[in-house]
DNA sequence: CCTACCGATCGGTAGG
DNA sequence: CCTACCGATCGGTAGG
């Protein structure tokens, strides 16, 4: 009778399973884009990261673009949940900056975190019908990054004007493509050192700041 | 006698021709590297967009990875003659700073000007043995970039230092990044209008000037 | 999740 | 630069 059934297992266990072998999908697929790019990755390469054969990925995918979108969902989900973290610890303005971009450089170059530059990277790959969703999502980061410079922007503390002031939507709109794309477009060029590299990308950051903000430290 | 020799024709516009064909398959190139990225255009591609069959672009290039060269090598010599070109025209630092913001946005986003947004977004599809080439001449247009920046930095008209006074290499090379991580990331997001569109990377350079100047009009 | 496979397509070539 | 083609590889599927 119980053979019947989908499973003799109890069904919370299986799920698990299941979920975990997606997650190594996720993990493997994010680090093979982040290399090579999604379209230059073959399935046989994400199967074989994972020690699978090459048809049994479209077990835990319909196809290949699901496995870029679900990279690149994690890599919001982690960097939403990592962002929020961050902003906790941090009470002032100045620090709630250095947060977000401190945090932001580890979500994009922290070993086992390539999804947020598989998204950047590979955006155009992504088909139509799957953007929207994904954009929903970023936008919800983005406002996080909005809150932050704008209260830096009336403080005068970035920003042409160093008086201060109520910035406009739109000065907010410019301050975050720029601080964004001087960040986001370190993909293209930082490279981890060798061995402990936390250090680094913490010198990035102090710089990153110091650059963008008035008279800092 | 004239028929055993290569051509009847004269050489020189034989060379014309061929270079002719050559320029345009590198032009479309871009264009379709630009739109869908390197490894998904296929030769066929670039083939039909010149009105070719799909074995001749090897008459003119031995590979597929050649043609990618060509494109960021033709991108590279257009935008040093344009930054040189304008350059001349500004005799302030304020004036070169700017000519350099607006020349580059030309650059990334001019119709018919893919060829340095395919070497920003397909670097890794080119072989290793090719990047050293390209990045020499790369080089130069930064050393283009690194003296404007410095001046600006001497002055006090961008980054933390609002006295200015002497600026360090290291401070230089990072107003580089940045600046130019800002500019070049627009490749991911800005889209021309319809229309003339020229008014818009005004805009655009105009704003980005005014964000990383220090109080400027 | 594997075995065995398929149709389509791809970069590239031979020989004019 | 075309015709005609090839070997390799790719994403994906059927049927366990």
């Amino acid at each position: 009778m119980a053979e019947t059934r989908k499973s003799a297992k109890a069904p919370g266990v299986d799920g698990q399973d299941e979920a975990n072998r997606r997650q190594a999908l996720i993990r493997a697929s994010a680090r093979l884009f982040r290399e090579k790019g999604f379209e230059a990755t073959t399935v046989r390469d994400i199967a074989g990261a994972v020690g699978m054969r090459s048809g049994s990925p479209f077990y835990h995918f319909s196809n290949k673009q699901e496995i870029l979108k679900a990279v690149m969902e994690e890599g919001l989900r982690q960097g939403l949940d990592r962002t929020e973290e961050a902003l906790r610890a941090a009470t002032t303005p100045q620090q709630r900056f250095h947060a977000m971009v401190r945090t932001h450089y580890g979500i994009l170059h922290d070993e086992g975190s390539e999804f947020i530059a598989v998204l950047l990277y590979d955006w155009r790959s992504l088909p139509d019908e799957h953007k929207q969703d994904i954009i929903a999502v970023k936008d919800r980061y983005d406002l996080l990054w909005q809150a932050s410079l704008k209260e830096m922007l009336d403080l005068g503390l970035i920003g042409a004007n160093s008086q201060g002031g109520k910035a406009s939507a739109d000065e907010v709109k410019t301050a975050r493509l720029m601080i964004m794309g001087a960040i986001n477009f370190t993909v293209t060029w930082y490279k981890q050192r060798s061995g402990r590299g936390a250090m680094d990308l913490e010198a990035l950051a102090d710089r990153t700041v110091r650059f963008f903000m008035r008279g800092s430290a």
